[in-house]
DNA sequence: ATAAATTTATGTTTTTTAGCATATTTTCAC
DNA sequence: GTGAAAATATGCTAAAAAACATAAATTTAT
C-alpha cells in the first residue's frame, strides 16, 4: 500500500478524526494507549483508523460468547470486563478481569478459531473495536507487531498456568485471599488508599475464586472479623495485605 | 548473515553431520519434525545446524526447574515428558504432556522470564535444544517463524484456560475421565487398539487430575469394576470411549 | 416512596474429597 | 532369585466445601 501524502496528513489529523466520530467522549488513539499498537507504521496507522469502531456496551451486556465465531479483537478504554467460561452446570469460572488498554478477543482472531471464552461489561464500558481479518493482516504484514502479539499471549498464557494451580490446590480461605490481592493488583486502591477501587459482588468474587457465592459471603466475613478487610456493602478495605498475603502462599 | 557457497553445501548436507554428531541414534532435522521450523531460510537453517545439540535425559530426570532462568528451548525427539507445577505443599499438577516433536521452554525464553513451570522425563528421552539468545534472534528477524510461535502459543493458551475449568468444576469422576481421554487423545493406542499408548503411574494420573493417589487408584478400580476402563497393571485400556466422554462431560 | 427483586448474611445438612492405616502386589537392585 | 522398596488396592475417618434453608439488608423499578 502506498502512502500518499493526503494520507500522512489524515495520519496526523487522525486524533481530531476520531473525535469527530465520537461525540460524546474523547480517547487518543491507540497507538498512545499501549506500547502494542505503537509497532505500527504510518501507513498501518492510517489503516486503523480507517477501521477502528468505537462501541459501547451496558453493564453486564455480553461482549464476546464462548463459541461464538471471532469476528473482532477489543481494546477496552473505559470501564471493567471479566472473561469467563462457562463449566458445568452453569457455574462461571472468571478467567481474568480487564482494565482499559487491555486487550481482548486477539487469541481466538489470531488462529481464526470461535472464542474460547466469554466477555461481558462489569459496569458501562467503551472499546475500540477492530475486524479479525485487519487485525491478522497487521500481525502478518508487521513482525514486530506479531511479536508484541506473541508477548501479550506469554503473559496470559503464565497468568492462566499459575491460575489453574492456584485455584486448584488452595483451600477456600486461600482462593479467597488471591482473588482480593489479585483485584488490588489489577485496580488498585480509591483515594483513602484502602478500598479497592472495584465493586465486586459477592458471585463475581466467588467465580473468580472457584467456590460458591455463600462460600465468598462466609468467607468474607470471616476475614472481616478478623481484621483482615473491611466490608462496607461491596466496599471492600484492606486492612492487612500481609495478612491476605500469607493465607493465599500458605493455601 | 551472507550466504556463500560453503553455507549452501553445509545446508545441503546437513542431515549427515546431525548424524555424525549423535553417534547412536538419528533424528530428521528439525524443519522436517514440526511446521513451526519448517518457516526458516536456508541461512537460518545452516545457523540452527551449528547451534542445535541433541541431549538424552534419563528416566525421572529434571530437565528444568520451575523458577531457573530460562536457557533453552527444546523440541522433544523421543520419549514422553511432563510439564508441571509445584503448588502447595509439594503438590504437583501436572500442566501439560508431551510427545516428539513437541516444543517445550519456549514461552519463558521468549520473555526472558524464569520458566514458571518443571519439566522432567517419563521416559528416557532424545531432545534438540537451542539456545535462548538463538532462538529469540530467529523470532526477531523471521517473522513467520515468530508467527508460527505465536499460534503455538494461542493453542497452548487455549488448553491452559479448559484445564483449569476442567479441574476446577468437574467432579473426581470427571477429572479422571477427561485424564484418560487426554491420554488417549496424545499418545493413542498400543496396536491391540484398545491399551493406552502411556504407562502412566497412578501418581501421575493424579497430577494431572488434581486428586490424591489414593483417590485416582480407587476411581480407576471404580471404572474397571464397571466396565469402562480394563487395569492390568499400568496398562489401562479403554474399553467404553463414549461412557468416558459422558462421564468427563457431566462433570 | 414503596413494593418487588436481588444480594448479603448465617446456620444446618449432605456430599465430596483428603488423610490415614494397612495389606497386597509389583518393581527394582543386588 | 531374593529381599527391600515402591506402587497399588481398599477400608475407615476427618476435613472441606457444596447444597439447602431462611432471614435481613440493599438495590431497583415504578
Amino acid at each position: 500500500m502506498h502512502i500518499c501524502e493526503k494520507c500522512c496528513i489524515f495520519a496526523q489529523n487522525f486524533s481530531i478524526s476520531l473525535r469527530m466520530r465520537l461525540k460524546e467522549e474523547q480517547y487518543a488513539p491507540m497507538w498512545e494507549l499501549s506500547p502494542i499498537w505503537a509497532t505500527l507504521t504510518e501507513e498501518e496507522r492510517v489503516r486503523v483508523a480507517e477501521q477502528v469502531e468505537i462501541v459501547r456496551y451496558e453493564k453486564n451486556e455480553i461482549i464476546h460468547n464462548d463459541g461464538d465465531e471471532s469476528q473482532y479483537v477489543w481494546m477496552l478504554l473505559k470501564g471493567k470486563v471479566r472473561i469467563y467460561k462457562e463449566g458445568i452446570g452453569q457455574r462461571l469460572q472468571i478467567i481474568r478481569l480487564l482494565k482499559p488498554y487491555d486487550i481482548f478477543g486477539y487469541r481466538a482472531c489470531t488462529v481464526n478459531e470461535p472464542y474460547n471464552s466469554s466477555a461481558s461489561a462489569f459496569e458501562a464500558c467503551m472499546v475500540y473495536r477492530l475486524n479479525r481479518e485487519f487485525f491478522n493482516e497487521l500481525i502478518r504484514e508487521n513482525g514486530k507487531f506479531c511479536y508484541e502479539v506473541m508477548l501479550m499471549m506469554a503473559k496470559d498464557l503464565a497468568f492462566s498456568e499459575i491460575q489453574t494451580v492456584n485455584l486448584t490446590q488452595k483451600h477456600i480461605r486461600g482462593r479467597l485471599a488471591e482473588s482480593l490481592l489479585l483485584l488490588l493488583k489489577n485496580y488498585g486502591y480509591e483515594e483513602d488508599g484502602q478500598t479497592l477501587a472495584m465493586l465486586l459482588p459477592r458471585e463475581d468474587l466467588a467465580n473468580m475464586s472457584n467456590m460458591t457465592t455463600s462460600n465468598a459471603i462466609r468467607t468474607l466475613s470471616q476475614f472481616a472479623q478478623e481484621g483482615i478487610v473491611g466490608i462496607d456493602g461491596r466496599h471492600v478495605k484492606i486492612l492487612n495485605e500481609k495478612a491476605l498475603e500469607r493465607i493465599s502462599r500458605l493455601g
